[in-house]
RNA sequence: GGCCCGUUGGUCAAGCGGCUAAGACGCCACCCUUUCACGGUGGAAUCAUGGGUUCAACUCCCGUACGGGUCACCA
């Protein structure tokens, strides 16, 4: 075989040599140690919880002077999606997530581009050529069909599937029989003629696995498709060389194709990136445990967390305790930091793949939520509601921004602030009570109180209540009730003897307590009284008192 | 099915040959408290399994089981 002839008949276009692309897209000038890595997301208008696992790649640039890029593998035209690109972006800035360089809505920047791989056809082809040249690859005109029957023999007879040794039907053709084909029109693909062998064990170092020891690629797998556009295998090796990416961060399923990288690299003469597998996320069904799912399972996308209205960075927070093993540790000791200081490290990733915790999310948004102040819960829930609830209720909260700020800062500020919501779906639902037009009655009076008592406590509480008074007073006040209709005052005597009370202030305050909120869970009354004002107080005491159907 | 990866409490996990096997979420109890929370204290709960190696194994090796992934002109 005339390889010469072979890689003109190929490529006639192509004339660069890989020569003058190393001198296009020279070595990184970085410190020692630098870290350069990317995500690579494909435009399929899906941004999902991985594209932000991968994206703490952003944290290893930073920490080490490094570079974080954005590149757009965009090589399936069939499953691009319109405006994906501005959808990533968005989710990226969302998250505060930064590129150094790299693909941008309009276009992009960075000397090592363009960052969409479509763009890079020709470094592609010239690549494709030098392996051509060195005898390394060949085309395959091979129909759908004839690999499909291909696959069912390999199945009947037990081989192991794929285009290899006996199977590799056009690794053979002649250069007249390739040139007549071609001719013809045969669309083709080419193909990297290996000659690895199953047997041979090849060492790979993974940043967050240690050694692994992969088997040697032995298929003729496909470099560029029929339309001259790469595979993911090859755009992959020929762009985070050619990136001068130093460390590439992706899901432990491209494991299985690992040998291909590996073999790719090591016969181009090109040094290996650092491979750092990440575990996958995974979900209870049923009785198994299997990965997320885009289909099934709404949160795979971030989209969700926006639409729950989970603060980004709770949802970072949770990410990171979920990828690093100390970074809860870091937490604990530092609960006010920026989770941007925290230093993150490959060697405490986790290799196996971690259940999502819904519940654990809410309690790190939570406490995250505690420690914000009313103004900028405020904000943020205001934004929320006009973006994802309802835009005359976000009017509405604009005009009562005095009063919402005076409910948020309950229990807020001090030592121990409460934790009522971690997401601002949660909030906007906690907040309710506040407000004139949605509030309701979600709980029921307290078990043992009578409807007579329900009334005669009410009605006294009316009579005594002075908004002249302080927490104090008032909580007298509710004493004195509390003992004059029988009931326990203090809570240990009613333990002691619960047969000798109706009740126990316990349940006198949780009356009040559902009278003014609807709810048995709010934070402190009298605080509420203030922010309500006198005549709404009343009025809903007054209502309740009067309501008997609920018990 | 072949190949690959993984397996410490319900969940996330620390551990890296010698410990009563950390911690967090969740759950339960108690305490604090004027209620609701917050907070505090305590509790139940874990090394998949069988063989080695070793004075000694959660830690190293091999097998088994289980779970997951992957076998495209998709990434």
């Amino acid at each position: 075989m005339d390889h010469q002839a072979l890689a003109a008949l190929l490529f006639p276009h192509i004339t660069k040599t890989i020569a003058d692309y190393e001198a296009q897209y020279p070595p990184r000038a970085l410190p020692e140690g630098a870290v350069v890595t990317r995500i690579a997301p494909s435009p399929t208008g899906f941004v999902h919880l991985g594209n932000l696992y991968n994206a703490i790649g952003e944290r290893l640039a930073r920490q080490t002077k490094g570079v974080f890029f954005l590149r757009i593998e965009d090589t399936d035209q069939k499953r691009e999606v319109e405006g994906a690109v501005e959808a990533l972006m968005d989710s990226m800035h969302y998250y505060g997530i930064q590129f150094d360089e790299g693909a941008t809505v309009e276009g992009e920047h960075g000397a090592y581009g363009p960052y969409r791989q479509r763009q890079r056809k020709e470094l592609y082809q010239t690549v494709a050529k030098s392996l051509v040249l060195r005898g390394l690859a060949y085309p395959c005109f091979c129909t759908e069909e004839t690999l499909t029957a291909m696959r069912d023999a390999q199945m009947e007879e037990k081989a192991n599937i794929g285009y290899y040794g006996k199977w590799t039907n056009c690794r053979t053709l002649s250069y007249e029989e390739i040139a007549k084909r071609i001719e013809a029109g045969e669309p083709w693909v080419l193909r990297f003629a290996s000659s690895g062998d199953p047997e041979h064990m090849i060492p790979v170092q993974d940043g967050i696995r240690g050694e692994l020891r992969v088997q040697e690629n032995y298929t003729d797998f496909v470099l560029l498709k029929s339309d001259g556009i790469p595979t993911y295998h090859f755009a992959h090796v020929c762009d985070d060389h050619f990136m001068r990416t130093t460390h590439v961060l992706r899901d432990e399923s491209w494991l299985a194709t690992l040998p291909i990288h590996v073999q790719l690299f090591d016969t181009l003469g090109w040094e290996r990136p650092l491979y750092c597998h990440t575990a996958t996320l995974m979900k209870m069904d049923g009785e198994s445990k299997r990965k997320l799912s885009k289909r099934k399972d709404p949160e795979l996308a971030l989209s969700y967390y926006r639409a729950e209205g989970y603060p980004p960075e709770a949802v970072q927070q949770y990410l990171l305790t979920v990828l690093n093993s100390n970074f809860e540790e870091w937490r604990l000791a530092n609960p006010q930091a920026n989770s941007r200081e925290f230093t993150f490290s490959l060697e405490k990733m986790s290799s196996s793949g971690a259940l999502f915790d819904l519940a654990k999310l809410d309690h790190i948004a939570k406490e995250y939520l505690s420690l914000q102040s009313a103004e900028f819960v405020y904000e943020q829930l205001l934004a929320w509601v006009r973006e994802y609830a309802a835009a005359e209720e976000a009017a509405r909260m604009e005009q009562q921004r005095e009063f919402y700020l005076a409910a948020l800062r309950i229990g807020r500020g001090g030592e121990k602030p409460r934790k009522d919501f971690g997401s601002w779906r949660q909030a906007y639902a906690f907040l309710s009570f506040f407000d004139r037009e949605r509030f309701v009655r979600e709980d029921a009076c307290p078990e043992n109180i009578s409807p007579a008592h329900k009334r005669e406590i009410l009605s006294r509480y009316l009579e005594t209540l002075d908004f002249a008074d302080d927490a104090v007073q008032w909580f007298n006040k509710v004493k004195e009730i509390t003992d004059a209709m029988g009931y326990a005052v203090q809570v240990k005597k009613y333990k002691k003897n619960p047969e000798d009370y109706p009740g126990s202030i316990v349940d006198v305050s949780n009356l009040i307590r559902v009278a003014m909120t609807g709810r048995q869970n709010s934070p402190d009354l009298w605080e509420i009284s203030h922010v309500l004002g006198e005549e709404e107080t009343r009025r809903r005491i007054a209502e309740y008192a009067e309501e008997s159907g609920d018990v």
